[in-house]
DNA sequence: AATTGTAAACTACAAGTGTAGTAATGGAGT
DNA sequence: ACTCCATTACTACACTTGTAGTTTACAATT
């Protein structure tokens, strides 16, 4: 499933605090981003065509909704196309750049050293 | 800048071979990707236009180019974003994501394990 | 029951993207 | 100098995306 840029902002935000309605939404989004609420309604719409989020009731007339594709699955198949992209397919620098670029607190760098090892060991 | 994703296969390959022509560039896709050289000429085209790559030079009467901005600079730009819509700016997860996923020999290991030890220094 | 106002549904549109055809042009070879 | 073909330059077009206005419908209120 291909998703737009603003199409992953709202499942973003679904993900987060779902199930809920358009308005909702657009509220959040309000706070960070000037977005008149028909366009968050828009997006959603197209989410639904897409089959990445379902109806699940109603709360007066507005609709209630939920995803229906967990992070995982899109984080999963887009993770390729970005390696490539932008790191040529080098999984090594790619790791590397996050490690270096990104702020950890010594319990992830813990954990991620633990994840390591278990790479290792795995060999 | 902002590049599509067909530009930024084109750039991925130049950054490999620079500098060459389109037709190489052209012939390089070719191998993976059913595509008429016009069309890749027209990114090339886009890519000038947007700043990305630039002529240097001729060979008969086809066109040199070079790209004009570094892998690097992209992917930085492009990295925060990719990072809030899949992982929901949770980069430790992220990190985590690729050393599971991802092919990592043991100096891959060894070379991250040592990035990781370096940044628990820096605190 | 009539009114009302919000949210849904529908329509619109410009910009960007993938894709490629057509026209023009200028080196290379004769 | 002339022809020819590889390349460039230009044009085209459907689809997606971001963005939002307009119209319709219906739940809540009087």
């Amino acid at each position: 499933m291909k998703l737009s840029e603003f199409e992953l902002d709202v499942m973003q935000l679904l993900w987060q605090r779902e199930p809920c309605t358009a308005a909702q939404l657009h509220e959040h989004l309000s706070q960070t981003k000037k977005v008149a609420y028909t366009t968050v309604k828009t997006i959603v719409d197209r989410l639904e065509q897409k089959g990445a989020v379902e109806r699940v009731g109603q709360q007066g007339k507005a609709i209630i909704y939920r995803s229906c594709v967990a992070q995982s699955t899109l984080s999963d198949q887009a993770t390729p196309g970005f390696m490539q992209r932008f790191f040529g397919g080098d999984s090594r620098s790619l790791i590397a750049h996050f490690i270096q670029q990104e702020e950890l607190n010594e319990d992830d760098i813990a954990y991620l050293q633990s994840l390591l090892k278990d790479k290792k060991q795995a060999k």
